[in-house]
DNA sequence: AAAATATATGAAACCGATCTCAGAGAATGC
DNA sequence: GCATTCTCTGAGATCGGTTTCATATATTTT
C-alpha cells in the first residue's frame, strides 16, 4: 500500500529505482547522456508514485521559478464592467498551460501599499519574468519594474521608456477605420466617446480618430468629444451632452463609442431621445469579442484581439525568458567565441501592434441627404 | 556603490550587521528572542539593501509557499460574457494582499491535458491551499483535490462531498426571493430561464424557482422554464420560445432570468416582439453588481455578492491554512496535553452561503387586472 | 592496439533560507 | 549566594532538488 498522499523526494525515487539521485534528475531535465534501459526505469517509478519534483527546491538550485507574474495595475473599477481582462486572462492562460508556466495574479486593491506589495513580488524571486497589464501613464509601477531588472512584456507602449517591450492593440488605427468607415457612408459630424485620457487606450483613440478627420478633411469640433470612463452611465451622458450642445449646433449624425458598456449606454440615450439607430444616428462601438462573432446587439463595431493579445505578450515574454536562460547558462561555462561569432543576443525591444477589425453591423447607415 | 539589481542573502546581511544568519532570520520571522538593539540594526540594514528574503529558500524549509491556487475549471466561455469572474478575483485578491499571499491562477485552456494540467498544480508544492470556481457536477477534478490533501475551499456545495468546505450565494434563495416578489404582485405565470442545468447554480435556482412556486400554490408549467447558457442570445431565445407556447396557452406575465447578459437579451427579445417592460411582462435579472448601485438598465435584479464570495471564500481558506500551520508546529513539539485540554481542531467543514439581495428597479409591476 | 573521445553513472558540493541545539550572560527564586 | 530560569546568540543540520567533478566503460580514431 503506497501512501498517495504525501510526496516522494528525487532520493526515494532514486532508491526504487536503484540509481543515484543525480541521474533521476537527469531524467526529470532531460539530460542526454542517460542510458536508455535506466531512463525507462526511471521514468516507469516516477510515473507509477506519480512523482513530482518539489518546485521550491528547483526554484532555488535553478533560480528559476518556471512561473511568471500577470500585473494588473489599474483600478479595479475597469475589471468588472469589461469583458477585457477575463479574455486577456484567457490568452496569457493558454500559453502558460502549453509552455507549462505558473501564473501569479497580482492586482491592487484598496487599502494595501501598493508600492510594498510590488517590492514583495519583484524582490521574492518568485517569478521570472511579468506581464503588464497597461499602467496609467506616469505610474511609477514601471519604473519599478525596469529597475527590478526582471524580462517583462508590458500591455502598451510608454512614453517615458520608448526601448520597453510592448505589445499592445494599435488603438489609433481602430479608431481611425470606425471614423474612416463613417466618412466612407458620408457622415461629416462624427462625435467621439472616448476612455479616459490618462490612459494610453484613450490617447491612442482619440489620436485615431482625430487624425482620420484630418485625413479626411472634416472639420473637428471639441464639442464633439466627450471623455468617458468606460461605464455604461458614461456613454448615456456622453449622448446627453451632444444633445445638449445640439440646441445650438446640429446633432452628430454618427457616434464613434469607444467601449462595449459606453456604447450599450449611448444606445440606450439615443432611444431616451426618440433617435433611431441608425436612421438617425449611427453607432459604433469597441467591444473584445471575437471577429467572427455576432454582437449581441447587432452593432457595427469595432472587434478587438485581446484574447490574441494576451497569447502575443505571454508568448514574447516566454520567448524572452528562454533567451535569458540560454544565454545565461552560456555564460556559465564561459565560452568565448572566436571572431565574431557570438551568437547575437538582439537587444532590440519587442514591439508589437496587433490590428483590430471592423465588424458591419445593423447600427451605421450612409447619412441622409 | 551598491548593487541594487542583485538580492542580497541572509547571509549578506548577517555580516552587514554583523550578526549570524540564524539572528537575520529571526528579525525576519518576528522571532521574540532577539534584542532590541540588534534588531534595529538588523532592520536598518535590510532596508538600507531593500533586502527580501528568497522565497524559494525559505518555502523548501519550511515546506510552506505562502500561495494559494485560484482553480477555474469552467468551460472558458463562461469567462468573458460575466462579470463573475473579474468580481470573484477581486474579492480573492483583496484578501491575498492583506493576508500576504500569492495568488497563483489555474485556468483551464483548450489543448492542453487538464488532468496532467492539475496534478503538476497540485503536487509541485507551490500551494498551501486552493480555491476552487465552482466545478460542473461530477467533475472529477473535486476529487483530485480532495486526494491531493491540499487544504481547499469550494464555491458552492457538491452532492457527492456533502463535507467539503464550501461558500456559495444562497442561489436556491435568491430565486425564491424573486418570484416571491413577483407573486407579491400578483403573478402567476411566471417564467424561468435558468442558468446550464448541470451546474449547481443552475439547478439551486431552479429549485428555488419551484419552491417558491409550490409555496405560493401556484400551478407549474414546464413550457415556462427555460435551460439558457448565460449568454445573450439564449435570454433572446428563452422568450421567443415563450411566446411560441403562447400561441396555444396565453404568455407569461413575468419571467425572472438568472443571468445578467440573458436578462438583456431577453429585454431586446421582448422589444422585438412589441410588448412593453413592466407594462406587458415584468422582468427580473440577476446580476453582480454592489447591490447598492444601480443596475444600468434599471431593471429590478437580484444582486449577488460575488465580491464578498471571493472575499469569504480567501479568509475560510486562509484561517484553515493557519490553523493546519498551527496543528502542524504544536505535532512538532510533540505536546502531550493533559486531560482532554488539547485545543480543538474542529473538523467540522466551513459551509457558509451568503445571502443574495433584491434590488428593486422598473421592470417589474402589478400584472394586470 | 593504444590513444582519444564519447557515453553513462555516482559522490558530494551547493542554492538560501529556517530551526534545533548548545552555550553564555542576565534575571529571578529561595 | 547558589541554583534555576529566562533571554539572547551562533554553529551547524536540514529541506529537495541541480550541477560539477571524478570515474568507469564503450566507442571511435589513429
Amino acid at each position: 500500500m503506497k501512501d498517495e498522499t504525501r510526496n516522494k523526494t528525487v532520493n526515494q525515487i532514486a532508491e526504487l529505482a536503484g540509481v543515484s539521485r543525480a541521474t533521476v534528475s537527469r531524467v526529470l531535465n532531460e539530460h542526454p547522456y542517460v542510458s536508455d534501459e535506466v531512463r525507462k526505469r526511471v521514468l516507469r517509478v516516477i510515473a507509477e508514485h506519480n512523482f513530482h519534483p518539489n518546485q521550491a527546491a528547483r526554484a532555488l538550485v535553478t533560480s528559476r521559478s518556471e512561473a511568471i507574474g500577470l500585473f494588473v495595475p489599474q483600478q479595479l473599477s475597469r475589471l468588472f464592467s469589461d469583458s477585457y481582462f477575463p479574455l486577456f486572462f484567457q490568452g496569457v492562460v493558454e500559453v502558460c498551460n502549453r509552455e507549462n508556466y505558473y501564473l501569479t495574479l497580482v492586482i491592487e486593491s484598496d487599502g494595501v501599499d501598493r508600492k510594498q506589495l510590488y517590492q514583495r513580488v519583484l524582490k521574492g524571486q518568485r517569478l521570472d519574468g511579468i506581464i503588464m497589464g497597461s499602467p496609467p501613464i506616469g505610474d511609477p509601477l514601471l519604473q519599478m519594474v525596469v529597475q527590478s531588472g526582471l524580462p517583462f512584456v508590458s500591455i502598451g507602449q510608454h512614453p517615458d521608456f520608448p526601448a520597453v517591450n510592448f505589445v499592445d492593440v494599435d488603438n489609433a488605427k481602430a479608431a481611425q477605420m470606425a471614423v474612416d468607415y463613417l466618412v466612407s457612408l458620408g457622415h461629416t459630424r462624427i462625435a467621439m466617446v472616448t476612455p479616459p485620457l490618462d490612459t494610453r487606450v484613450g490617447e491612442a483613440r482619440l489620436r485615431g480618430y482625430r487624425l482620420a478627420l484630418q485625413q479626411h478633411q472634416v472639420a473637428q469640433d471639441e464639442r464633439l468629444v466627450f471623455e468617458g470612463d468606460f461605464s455604461e452611465q458614461s456613454g448615456y451622458a456622453a449622448v446627453m451632452q451632444f444633445a445638449q450642445h445640439a440646441v445650438t449646433q446640429s446633432m452628430p449624425t454618427a457616434i464613434v463609442v469607444a467601449g462595449d458598456m459606453m456604447a450599450q449606454g449611448a444606445q440606450r440615450a439615443l432611444h431616451a431621445l426618440g433617435l433611431r439607430v441608425p436612421e438617425d444616428v449611427s453607432l459604433i462601438g469597441f467591444d473584445n469579442l471575437e471577429s467572427s462573432s455576432l454582437s449581441p446587439f447587432g452593432m457595427t463595431r469595432i472587434s478587438q484581439p485581446v484574447a490574441a493579445l494576451g497569447r502575443e505578450a505571454a508568448m514574447q515574454l516566454v520567448g524572452l525568458l528562454r533567451r535569458v536562460a540560454a544565454r545565461d547558462s552560456i555564460a556559465k561555462l564561459g565560452i568565448t567565441f572566436p571572431f565574431d561569432a557570438e551568437p547575437e543576443v538582439s537587444n532590440a525591444p519587442i514591439q508589437r501592434l496587433l490590428d483590430a477589425q471592423l465588424v458591419l453591423g445593423r447600427s451605421t447607415a450612409a447619412v441622409k441627404p
